[in-house]
DNA sequence: AGCACGCCGACT
DNA sequence: GTCGGCGTGCTC
């Protein structure tokens, strides 16, 4: 720590130097840490008030190197809040470590990992809040008998053995285990190892609908600890009081969404990384970090284990398991001997083809469907798209739903009559008719959710002769606090026959009555530009299997089917074998040969205009300016290229695909070159702002 | 990002 | 004559 005695006060008195981070956006060119007057010795990781311009911001004591020296007069910190324990040096470093990798300030990534709530407090209201917690002594520890635990598997044995013999060390391990071989029961275990040392536990989750389920299976298992939930479907005060537990290192267990991975936790012992393949854990905004690969510097950072679970790991983890870096453990069967479905590729071209229909419910899913309820067996119906139609159409004109702002079409929702652009947001009546000529048949073109729902509803009958009992899950469904929770219940009580659903409900849950699953449209990803889109469709299908049967009573009969128009496709033959590491393989192989991750290492410059030209004109400087540079031959810089949805919200968006042989040549380049674009940004008129993504997951 | 300052159109 | 549009520039 570099505290150096100032003399420059205006009253002569002496006075300390200190380094402040502060929430400044990387565009404000504020990008470092910035240098204030403090009259006492302040340790690093404190939060303090600070002036900036003519406000007052929060910041952060860094610590960090000698202050550049600046002709500016320091300003005296306004106050300091020593009430709460200052933010770990470890802390610190991961945020550091995230805002070089990242190409981010570090005040705009140390604060913004923060509670909101945080920020705002005075000295006089965090006290108010810190007593507050520290009234209740931890959740007595009435019932810690550990009796009636499930008996393990010889794979989870196995798993926790291998764990066991690095506990205590840093160290990735991927547990790769299919769908039902309970990977969670190890979780639970290797957690309790942790807390038995008397460490904390972070454990991370894709998205928020999968925290309540496994908040309530460690809560079951852990009676006797204080578990604490990080995600941003919590209130503010919430957030803010969990997020206080952990750094007090109250709760025992933190279990969140990838802002989780940022938990100030004092005794870190052991970080779980659920569903670690999941896109998810990639922000998409911002500081555009991938949680579990901050997950793993962590590790390394607090040497403690990192344990990353999934039935179909990221290529990128797959092929570090290889090489060996990460420790590979491997659960190849379902706890109770349950098999895996049965396949079944429905060909849709040897279908009878009925005009106008492309993506038809096949007779024989819609028969097998139909078993289903007579057996009193569930189906889950998966469609990765909602609403009713993509797009309406006019036969008369050729007029389509398009968005007058976005270059996307906008979706016809039925249930209340709207064209939504799910991109900007836009949503308005859907009009009589066609809008261009008046024809008042206008026609919806393609299925989502909702209609598939009406189809189902439609096509099929309940048990009882009268209508099937189907339920539909997406983002429109669950809009509304409790709503998923609900239909979630409604499933798992067998009120319902067929759910219908979007990836959503692909993920995670754990439904005991669905034996049969089926993808109706999942072709499209097939035929993607973006290169990591037959992984995510891999990924997604093998999971949404991974629903069927996970009673394994009933598995023998369970099933999986997809529709597809190209029935011959090498992912298709892969699922059917339920054969990951074939899959693997073969997209190692391709990726290999094209010099795509992991074999070589992305960036994506990202620049939006009111004009496509304005934006291509800036990446195009750019682009000879990176040319100019010393680290410049270790990187190819590919032409820019209008993004898939070009025009949001009238914004025209404009990528340029960065490409290096190595992490450290790719890290040199961006390090030299975006801050010259700090200054090129200023001869671009009309030029709303630009972006790096490093390690891009859709390009 | 905020929040200033700064120079040009429709109102009391 | 002012209120206010958002372009440009700065914040230790």
């Amino acid at each position: 720590v570099e505290i150096s005695v100032v003399t420059s006060l205006a009253d002569g008195s002496a006075s300390l130097r200190l380094q402040v981070a502060i929430e400044a956006p990387q565009h404000s060119g504020l990008d470092g840490v910035l240098d204030y007057a403090a009259e006492r010795r302040l340790a690093p990781g404190t939060l303090v008030r600070v002036p900036l311009g003519r406000r007052q911001v929060c910041g952060i004591v860094w610590a960090a190197g000698q202050a550049a020296p600046t002709e500016v007069a320091l300003k005296p910190i306004s106050h300091a809040l020593t009430a709460l324990p200052p933010l770990s040096p470890a802390w610190c470093a991961l945020v550091e470590f995230c805002a070089r990798y990242y190409q981010r300030s570090i005040g705009e990534v140390a604060l913004a990992v923060l509670p909101p709530e945080l920020r705002t407090l005075d000295e006089a209201s965090l006290a108010r809040r810190l007593k507050r917690l520290a009234a209740p002594a931890s959740p007595g520890a009435a019932d810690r008998g550990d009796a009636t635990l499930p008996p393990l598997t010889h794979e989870q044995q196995s798993a926790l053995d291998a764990l066991a013999t690095c506990a205590g060390d840093a160290g990735v391990a991927l547990l790769h285990g299919v769908t039902g071989s309970g990977k969670t029961e190890v979780y639970l275990r290797a957690a309790a190892s942790a807390l038995d040392r008397g460490r904390q536990v972070l454990v991370l989750v894709p998205e928020i609908n999968l925290t309540p389920q496994l908040e309530a299976r460690f809560a079951e298992r852990f009676s006797d600890r204080r578990i604490v939930a990080l995600h941003s479907g919590l209130t503010p005060a919430q957030r803010l009081r969990h997020w206080l537990r952990a750094h007090l290192g109250q709760a025992d267990l933190v279990l969140g969404t990838r802002m989780a991975v940022f938990a100030s936790v004092p005794r870190l012992g052991l970080i779980v990384v659920d569903e670690e393949h999941d896109p998810s854990y990639k922000q998409q905004e911002g500081a555009r970090y991938s949680a579990r690969d901050l997950a793993v510097y962590r590790g390394h950072l607090e040497r403690v284990q990192v344990l990353l679970g999934s039935a179909t790991p990221s290529l990128e983890t797959w092929q570090r398991a290889a090489q060996g870096r990460y420790r590979r453990l491997t659960m190849p069967t379902r706890v109770g001997g349950g098999a895996m479905p049965a396949v079944r590729i429905v060909d849709m071209n040897t279908l009878p083809r009925r005009k106008g229909v492309t993506t038809a419910l096949s007779p024989p899913l819609l028969d097998a469907l139909q078993q289903r309820i007579e057996r009193e067996e569930q189906s889950l119906v998966f469609l990765n798209r909602r609403g009713y139609a993509p797009v309406l159409h006019c036969a008369d004109c050729g007029w389509k739903s398009g968005c007058p702002h976005c270059s996307a079409w906008r979706v016809f929702h039925k249930l209340d009559r709207t064209l939504r652009c799910h991109h900007c947001g836009l949503t308005e009546r859907v009009p009589r008719g066609c809008p261009d000529c008046g024809n008042l048949d206008i026609a919806p073109i393609g299925r989502g959710t909702e209609r598939l729902e009406e189809q189902l509803t439609e096509l099929l009958r309940g048990r009882d002769g009268g209508r099937p009992r189907i339920a539909r899950i997406d983002a429109d469904s669950t809009r509304t606090k409790g709503s998923l929770q609900a239909s979630l219940e409604a499933v798992h009580a067998g009120e319902v026959d067929v759910l219908v659903g979007t990836q959503m409900v692909a993920k995670g849950h754990d439904f005991r009555h669905i034996t049969l699953v089926a993808a109706v449209n999942p072709d499209a990803a097939l035929f993607s530009s973006d290169f990591r889109a037959p992984e995510r469709l891999f990924a997604l299908l093998m999971q949404a299997a991974g629903r069927a049967g996970r009673d394994a009573a009933r598995a023998a009969a369970s099933e999986m089917w997809v529709q597809t128009w190209h029935p011959q496709h090498a992912l298709y033959a892969a699922l059917r074998r339920h054969d990951y590491e074939a899959f693997a393989k073969s997209q190692l192989d391709e990726r290999a040969s094209a010099g795509l991750p992991p074999f070589s290492h992305l960036a994506l410059l990202r620049a939006d205009a009111r004009t496509a030209d304005v934006a291509r004109a800036f990446l195009q400087q750019a682009a000879l300016q990176a040319a100019q540079l010393p680290d410049a031959q270790e990187a190819v810089v590919y032409p820019p290229v209008p993004m898939s949805v070009a025009r949001i919200a009238d914004v025209e968006r404009v990528q340029m695909l960065v490409e290096a042989d190595s992490r450290a040549a790719l890290q040199r380049l961006l390090a030299t070159w975006l801050p010259l674009l700090h200054a090129l940004r200023r001869q671009h008129r009309g030029l709303l702002r630009w972006a790096v993504d490093v390690d891009p997951l859709a390009i």
